[in-house]
RNA sequence: GGGGAUGUAGCUCAAUUGGUUAGAGCGCCGGCCUGUCACGCCGGAGGUUGCGGGUUCAAGUCCCGUCAUCCUCGCCA
């Protein structure tokens, strides 16, 4: 180092010194944050991590230097107090100023694309395109923070429950099932390719046979799919993974892991344990998979009166095997004409052909499904079925069953942010259990595993040969969160003769699973205890603690919708040598 | 792949029914100013109206195509 070095170095922070540090002679390093000249004198606010100080500058200091915005200076001098005129009341540091002495430019700054500080909303892609600039601005370094300490928390609850972290490669093979792989080509094995991993759900498995028992790691995962508000083409999952367990003992496990998280990151204590419930019943009750429950509006059977309604449509749609379900929206919460055509526009745009309503009362209800309500005994009945109060206005949906849920489902999700019914105060987490273990796949004509192919099914002997795979339970679960889907995971297969099953439920043939699977199948036949795990999507998990809906704002350099990165310009084309070096011909169509 | 929104100065936006030399705030540059803290005042520079084509006497404005960004459906074991 040279013999000048270390003159320039800070002694403090930009957010540190108050009123008892007067006296002290100090040194500041940081960004010049607004510069006010005032001719005789200079105020500079100097911004680092940390927050804001002013430095006065005498007429004689500021003429030594040519000073603009966002340059890095180090200035040393004696912290003094302000007149009581003088106070920046909004401002930590702002009885004090510190009054330079010295002043070093650091590095100079070229002027920024835009304002660091500034009240205007810039575009998304200017700040993609300038993130460093962006990651400046101190929202960004606290949304970091915050992450930082969430997944603090988590490590050290992870930790305290005697869990071990291990890495797992990024470099590893493509799967057939799931999301589409990233790939990257091999210079070794020309024409072959390793996949980046959707997930480490193999090798933390593999973990569990060699006896790891309790894994867990923050691992980057990454898929090629489209892009969403929440979805990223890598993210970070809060993995896990345990071994001679049961579901409740991975409950348990995050319970602790969530109720300890939360109070470090959030200063909430939650309420354990969460509640738990079967898929089945919140597809019945709530109409999808990851309900709020912060609210009610549940959907409700209506079979009992729409059998004997006299409605062709309710009753056709049971004699079809479908069903008539409905909810309750209460009368405070008023739907016009207008709104009512709204809503049944977004049902129809689900599948139903229309959408019924139904002004409940006793005597003298409104809405088209009035005339078969003809008494009040009918209404009686009918409001005791929907849970209505004189007044509610009753929205139906009749047909095959998925639709009614999904539908229904949907309206209650907008209504609920309609009316605002979800009680902030509440922390509404749950598990939701038993997943259907296989969907089938109209266009491929075959069964996909719903969660993956190494998940346990609820009955061992897959309801032996002749067992119709759509009714087969999976031992999978979600946790969820005030309607969001924070994680999934599931008790895993640990004995092979089920795998195979499995394999063969999905159509995999003996030697595509032997090529794919061989070693995992290997694995499990030599030595596997029974285990579970569960993953948690990082970025919302953080996105959500801090009341923001898009995890850009919680990683720290995101990329667009069509998976570019504005700042570094990914992806890009290559140098043919270097494609010539992984044995890659490029096709590029048009 | 589909749908919707947006694209004008470095940033955020305006510009009537298609009609003069495309404006404002912030930022930037120059000048003045000893208590500001979004400092103030005076002056100035800065535009391929995303790109390409078309209609028209005339296009930021209308039409077609295309690109980018955002949201979203499909997709995301």
């Amino acid at each position: 180092m040279a013999a000048a070095a270390g003159n320039w170095r800070r002694t403090h922070t930009c957010g540190e010194l108050r009123h008892t540090d007067v006296g002290k002679t100090v040194t500041l390093n940081g960004w010049v944050a607004a510069r006010r000249n005032h001719g005789g004198i200079y105020f500079i606010d100097l911004r680092d991590r940390y927050g804001l100080t002013q430095v006065v500058l005498d007429e004689k200091l500021s003429a030594t230097v040519k000073l603009g915005g966002e340059y890095v200076i180090s200035v040393t001098g004696p912290v003094h107090a302000r007149d009581a005129a003088n106070v920046n009341p909004d401002r930590e540091t702002g009885r004090i100023e510190l009054v330079a002495e010295r002043l070093e430019v650091l590095s100079p700054s070229r002027t920024p694309a835009f304002v660091i500080d500034g009240d205007e909303e810039v575009s998304t892609e200017t700040r993609l395109k300038f993130r460093y600039l962006d990651l400046r601005r101190s929202a960004m370094q606290k949304n970091l923070a915050h992450r930082a300490r969430l997944i603090s928390a988590m490590r050290k609850a992870f930790e305290a429950q005697g869990f071990i972290e291990v890495e797992t490669p990024i470099l590893t093979k493509a799967t057939p099932e799931g999301a589409r792989d990233y790939l990257v080509p091999s210079r070794v094995h020309p024409g072959e390719f390793y996949a980046l991993p959707q997930s480490p759900q193999i090798f933390k498995q593999l973990l569990m046979v060699a006896g790891l028992d309790k894994y867990f790691q923050v691992a980057r995962c990454f898929r090629d799919e489209d892009l969403r508000a929440d979805r990223q083409p890598e993210f970070t999952q809060l993995d896990m993974e345990m071994s001679f367990v049961e579901e409740e003992d991975v409950f348990a496990v995050w319970e602790q892991v969530m109720r300890e998280t939360w109070r470090a990151a959030m200063g909430l204590e939650l309420k354990l344990p969460f509640p738990r419930l079967r898929w089945e019943e919140a597809m019945e009750r709530f109409g999808v998979d990851k309900p709020d429950l912060r609210f009610g509006l549940e959907l409700k059977d209506l079979a009992p009166w729409a059998s004997t309604s006299g409605f062709g449509v309710f009753t056709g749609a049971l004699a079809a095997g479908g069903r008539v379900m409905g909810l309750a929206v209460p009368a405070p919460h008023a739907l016009s004409r207008k709104d009512i055509t709204g809503l049944e526009e977004v049902a129809k745009g689900l599948g139903a052909s229309g959408l019924a309503y139904w002004k409940a009362a006793r005597e003298g209800s409104s809405g088209p499904l009035a005339r078969f309500v003809p008494d009040a005994a009918s209404a009686e009945r009918l409001m005791t079925l929907l849970g209505a109060r004189e007044g509610d206005t009753c929205l139906f949906a009749a047909g095959d069953q998925d639709m009614v849920r999904k539908v229904l489902g949907e309206l209650r999700v907008q209504l609920g942010k309609r009316f605002s019914l979800a009680d902030k105060s509440i922390q509404a987490f749950a598990w939701v259990t038993h997943f259907p273990l296989f969907e089938y796949d109209k266009d491929a004509g075959r069964w996909f595993s719903a969660h993956h192919p190494f998940t346990a099914p609820e009955d061992w002997t897959l309801g032996g040969e002749s067992a119709d795979p759509a009714q087969l339970a999976s031992r999978s679960y979600d946790l969820v969160y005030n309607g969001w889907e924070l994680g999934s995971g599931s008790v895993r297969i640990h004995r092979p003769d089920v795998q195979e099953r499995v394999f063969q439920i999905l159509g995999i043939t003996p030697e595509e699973r032997q090529r794919k699977f061989g070693f995992f199948v290997e694995a499990l036949a030599s030595g596997a205890p029974p285990h579970a795990g569960f993953a948690m999507g990082l970025d919302r998990i953080v996105a959500l603690s801090l009341g923001m809906d898009n995890i850009r704002e919680v990683v720290a350099f995101p990329k667009t919708a069509s998976a570019a990165d504005l700042m570094c310009e990914a992806p890009s084309p290559v140098a043919p040598e270097q494609l010539a070096e992984v044995h890659i011909r490029t096709v590029v169509p048009g």
